[in-house]
DNA sequence: AACTTTATTAACCATTTAGTTAAATCATGT
DNA sequence: ACATGATTTAACTAAATGGTTAATAAAGTT
């Protein structure tokens, strides 16, 4: 981090602390403060708390929505991708453990600009991936599902443990430690519960 | 609301104010004025910021716990209590859409203090549910499976789309007249979902 | 070198915000 | 009616916080 430049140390510091407290809670002489710079220079290279929140809300959204887009526009099957969606979703996840609970966090807190934003960028965008899934049933592939529930239900299974992380591991009364572990068992067990919830046999 | 307290009217303001905005987000005038009281008031019925915030988790949580302790101690079978789980925590959060995310907000922004919660109140407690899990295994009535999973998977596909509501609608492009189709669809489709992944027919 | 632009700092400003105080008002019992 | 304690209000304070400014240093440019 030596020879990186000062918009980039306080865009890093940003990341952190607003992943971390959110907007309403991050405090801009932390940030300086993190970035090991004068807090002046924060309104220099970004003018306002406002813009440099939305600099890393769009930085922390634009790392993430591939995670998505990628596998969801690819050419396997729809058991491979969800097979490799759990998996890659969880390895992210565990590397960037804020981000999840910070997206839905300050969209929740503030949904026109989250809906903004979803119409302007149109990312990430699971419909080829729904298609992909009508045509299966139609095929006679998989069982007749409404593909946005069994969208929801796999991001569902797959992000909430960490958007809930504090709660999950209250309720089950786990550690770090296990939870790890759980996760890791996760990437197994999401993909079996979907795929054979859809699998046509007969 | 007009023959209430003065301590009522500030609480039942303090819940709505901070579920929506969360502590950081509160601020004590807003609170006041909700309550239509001076805001000295606030301090004299609740000291501090931090004491107000405090009586409304409790009283949030203390709503929201019974709702999954009542149901995961009752003599019901397993697949009974899925169902019925499914179908009260989706009724319950219809009527209260802030709670979810209120609540694992703030406990992963407080770990100690929600951890000391956690400890002191011990609920909500699913592990009798834990328990009668193991046993249906033993008897041959449940395939093999981790009953911290399986309840991870109730609560993840249960609570998630309420936690995450804002990036839910944003990633399946629905609107909120869809989406509560869609959670009236899932109070069949969750528990068909779980009972059929751990019913053990050989 | 002279000059211009860009980057950085320390000190400051204006507003917001949680919290306090002291006086006023209300309610209740005597 | 009056005394007493609880409740309520307006005005205030101190600290925090986002943002600005003016001076200075560094880096180009001619």
């Amino acid at each position: 981090m030596k020879d990186s430049t000062t918009e980039q140390k306080i865009l890093e510091a940003a990341i952190n602390i607003f992943q971390k407290k959110g907007m309403a809670g991050a405090r801009m002489q932390e940030i300086a403060d993190e970035a090991r710079i004068n807090k002046a220079m924060l309104h220099y290279y970004f003018r306002s708390k406002q813009r440099l929140f939305e600099a890393v809300f769009m930085q922390t959204f634009l790392k993430f929505a591939p995670q998505i887009n990628e596998i969801f526009s690819s050419d396997a099957t729809v058991f491979e991708k969800v097979r490799s969606f759990v998996d890659r979703y969880i390895s992210f996840v565990q590397e960037n453990p804020y981000i999840p609970s910070f997206l839905i966090q300050e969209i929740n807190n503030n949904p026109e600009f989250a809906h903004n934003f979803f119409n302007t960028h149109g990312v990430p965008d699971p419909s080829p991936f729904e298609k992909q899934i009508t045509e299966e049933i139609e095929k006679g592939v998989l069982k007749t599902i409404d593909p946005k529930q069994m969208i929801l239900n796999l991001f569902s299974l797959t992000a909430f443990s960490f958007a809930a992380n504090g709660l999950v591991k209250g309720l089950l009364n786990i550690d770090e430690e296990n939870f790890k572990m759980m996760m890791e068992e996760r990437k197994k067990l999401i993909p079996e519960l979907i795929i054979s919830s859809i699998k046509n046999y007969g």
